[in-house]
DNA sequence: TTCGTTTATCGAATAACTACGATAAACGAT
DNA sequence: ATCGTTTATCGTAGTTATTCGATAAACGAA
C-alpha cells in the first residue's frame, strides 16, 4: 500500500526514514550506549533507560528495521551492536544533504 | 505536561526533535527547494509538491517550529527561507553526534 | 524436566502524524 | 467596498507511534 510519502525522490525517502529512526531521544541514547561500550550490550540497555523492557525492545526493533543496529542471539540473551557501516552511510547521507544546502554564497538573509 | 521523552538528556531531546523535523520526505524536499532558489520562495512550494496547500502549510509550520525555516509576510504572500544559522547548528549537532559514535577503534565487528 | 533469566510479542490506551477539503484571514488591486 | 490571490487554520479521518502490563518463547542451569 503506497503512502503519500512515496511520491518523493527515493533518496529523500531513505534519508527521511533514517531520520525518523533518530527522532526519539531513547533511540539516540541507545545508539550512544552501544557505541560507548565499545563492543556490544545486551539487556543492560533496559537498566540504563527509564523505560519498560517491552518499550526498549520496540525501540531496538525500530533501530534494527532502520538497519542501524544488529542483534545476534547469545545464549539466553541477545547482543546488540551498531552496524558501523550503516552508521557511516547515514552520516554520509546527512553530510551530503547539508552540503547541498549551501552551495549558495548565502549573500544576505533573504526577505 | 511532561512526556516520557523528557526524561532523557536535553541535548538528545533537542537533536531528536530536529531529526523529527527532517523525518518526512516532503519536509526534506521543502528544505532543498528553499536552498535551491538561492533567496526564498513563497507559495511556489505548493506547486512543486504533490500535496494539498493545507498540507504544505502544515509541513512549513513544523519546520518553522523546529527553527529551521523563517517566514516573513510579503504583501499578500509569505516569503519562506532557511534559517542558515539554525541549519548550521543542526549540521554541527549531527556531526558531533556521529563523531561521538566512533572514538572506538572499531576493532572487529562485535558479536 | 523444571526453574529462572532474558527477550519478543500481544493487547490496549493514548497521543501524534499525515492528509484533505472547507473555511477564514490578510492583502493588493480594481 | 468588493474581488481575487495567497496563506493559515479548523474539522475530520485514517494511520502510525509510544508506552505499559501481561504473556509467550528461548535458553542455560539445576
Amino acid at each position: 500500500m503506497p503512502t503519500k510519502a512515496d511520491q518523493f525522490a527515493a533518496d529523500l525517502g531513505a534519508l527521511a526514514a533514517q531520520a525518523k529512526a533518530l527522532a526519539h531521544p531513547a533511540r539516540l541514547a541507545i545508539i550512544q550506549l552501544l557505541a560507548d561500550r565499545d563492543a556490544c550490550v545486551c539487556g543492560e540497555i533496559v537498566d540504563d533507560l527509564p523505560l519498560a523492557q517491552s518499550t526498549v525492545s520496540r525501540h531496538l526493533k525500530v533501530l534494527k528495521e532502520a538497519g542501524l543496529v544488529q542483534g545476534t542471539v547469545d545464549g539466553p540473551s541477545v547482543c546488540y551492536c551498531l552496524d558501523a557501516e550503516a552508521i557511516r552511510v547515514l552520516h554520509d547521507r546527512f553530510a551530503d544533504f547539508f552540503a547541498q544546502l549551501e552551495p549558495r554564497s548565502t549573500p544576505d538573509d533573504c526577505c
